[in-house]
DNA sequence: CTGAAAGCGCTTACAG
DNA sequence: CTGAAAGCGCTTACAG
């Protein structure tokens, strides 16, 4: 049983209520008895117990991370990374964290039955959607959340953090416009996440800006694991149009193309180059290694930390809208 | 605000006590009233509040997963496998995590200074050294714990999961000898962890069992890392001594060894098979994709959290020691 | 089998 | 600037 507030209260020779007081550095408590009271805590080292005060003011000091379900799920590194990040913010500002895994599924019902979320002081979402329910949904229940992703439309009333989708998604193809690619295929993801959209965004622009022709038939649209991007540089080859290079959108696709292309006897690069997007520890250790557009998930998790705490606190003065930059990562397959 | 305890004990007619102990499945409840109270709490979809029930029964419902530092730390694969095995059992049990990074240094002070252990109710540790002051520091503490990887020497005080090391590197080094292989060199751990040692074991017991000379100047010992992978294969090189296969203790060495035999202009597997140890996701990505021993580090993540929730209950009667079988993954590197 | 009451460790109007 | 008191939502002897 460690020093509760009531024996610095009784040793300080005043209320608790005064002790609290200091605690939570409120104004209006006299110099004197500030020290008297600063003392003690520092002489038991006495830190106040987190369950009681959450429990009187309403709130678990946990927050919630919800992991996406399939096709694009925890085991991703990207996320790993990400996760890495929030859980050491988390920690440093003591919070805990549940991490529940929900299923993607568009239902409510999953969301509501799965998770206890008025335990949760907030949550962090994944993987914005182009419609996404999670926005009304947490806003009903008046839930804090941020968003890791930008949602489709820009929003003032939901905050988030992101890398730049489609700035990264510019670079890297106008590197390989530069390299002197002209004909130039892009595995997209699924139409339905904002992600995939804007990285496609970037993707076209670099083709345009640049006056190279766009071509329908160069794209297919993956789900974002490797398999999927394995079947869709089977599909593209199949299909017989030429090109020269290729960009996924995101690493495992990028990763399962290549795969694809080495069992055609393609050779990567000389024949097709291939450009990834995310930055996985894993495409270092392709042959070849893979060019791609590296996203600071570790970063970023970070900063979803901190953008919600402020979200819980109340604090309105801070960037509802984090986008950190995207860097381009040079290794062999381009 | 969602309905509580005393809501239910009103309209049901009877004290909060008593729905208290309906929801705790206490025996001496009617059959009457647990039926009206059940009702209720179906109707409400009524939760009780896991905080307030915390501070009455002095639990945080939270543990603390103590994420081991550099040199082998969170970004191993490895440990994200076996994080995302501990988060998902713990939220089933809604229990919170707590991920605090910890440096490993031998330090009571750091682990004092940094955690506020009295909020956690349990903890998982990982890692164990040959003399691990851990062990009775937080049976001083009186702080349930649970090791992944278990302690040099048997004890029946200390709960732990662990893959089955001594059997996993022995099955991976017999392999190698089914192989043809005499002459096996050993990048082992540091010898201050129990896993590197218990490795050794094994790879020495297969090495003797099959008459095989055991050989001093065939062994290294690095830290886990890919880049003291590549420097004890190099140093390994350099020696002269003639092997013409390698077991490497962990994957992530085995890969910078792979990388180290490559640049010397040494064909894998052809002039050296490379051996690993872990089954982490990268190793089925390299060239040529490596074979290893797998441990089932997302099943050992659940188990260390049965086993902790076990231990915070006070149940005695479950598997204090559970190893779990180790699997040979035979791909291209042997 | 059930209820009244005290308590877990803190916070926060209210009053002074 | 400070204290007494009520309250957060539950649990648990104690008594009946």
């Amino acid at each position: 049983m460690s020093v509760t507030m009531k024996d610095i209260a009784k040793e300080a020779g005043v209320s608790k209520a005064t002790v609290s007081r200091v605690i939570n550095k409120d104004a209006y408590v006299s110099e004197n008895t500030r020290k008297k009271v600063m003392d003690l805590v520092q002489k038991y080292d006495y830190k106040p117990h987190t369950v009681a005060r959450g429990l009187a003011r309403d709130l678990s000091h946990t927050l919630g991370l919800m992991i996406p379900g399939p096709p694009r799920d925890i085991t991703d590194p990207f996320f790993l990374e990400f996760l890495h990040g929030v859980g050491n913010k988390a920690a440093e500002y003591s919070y805990s964290l549940s991490l529940p895994t929900v299923s993607e599924k568009d239902k409510r019902e999953l969301y509501e039955e799965g998770i206890n979320f008025n335990q949760l002081d907030g949550v962090i979402i994944v993987n914005p959607k182009v419609n996404d329910f999670r926005i009304e949904y947490f806003q009903e229940e008046d839930l804090p959340f941020v968003f890791l992703g930008r949602p489709l439309k820009n929003r003032d009333d939901v905050c988030w953090v992101d890398g730049d989708n489609v700035g990264g998604a510019y670079e890297a193809v106008e590197y390989l416009i530069e390299q002197g690619h002209e004909k130039i295929a892009c595995i997209t993801g699924t139409d339905e996440f904002v992600a995939s959209r804007l990285r496609f965004k970037g993707y076209k622009q670099a083709i345009e800006e640049n006056n190279l022709e766009f071509d329908e038939n160069l794209i297919v649209s993956g789900e974002f694991t490797r398999e999927s991007g394995y079947q869709k540089m089977k599909e593209l080859i199949a299909q017989g149009n030429s090109f020269s290079a290729v960009f996924a959108v995101s690493d495992s696709m990028a990763i399962g193309a290549i795969r694809a292309l080495k069992e055609e006897g393609i050779a990567v690069p000389e024949e097709c180059a291939v450009m990834g997007f995310d930055g996985i520890d894993l495409g270092a250790y392709t042959e070849p290694r893979l060019t791609t557009v590296r996203q600071p998930a570790y970063e970023l998790g970070e900063e979803a930390v901190e953008s919600l705490i402020n979200l819980i606190n109340g604090n309105k003065n801070f960037n509802w809208h984090k986008v950190l930059d995207l860097e381009l990562l040079i290794r062999d397959s381009v």
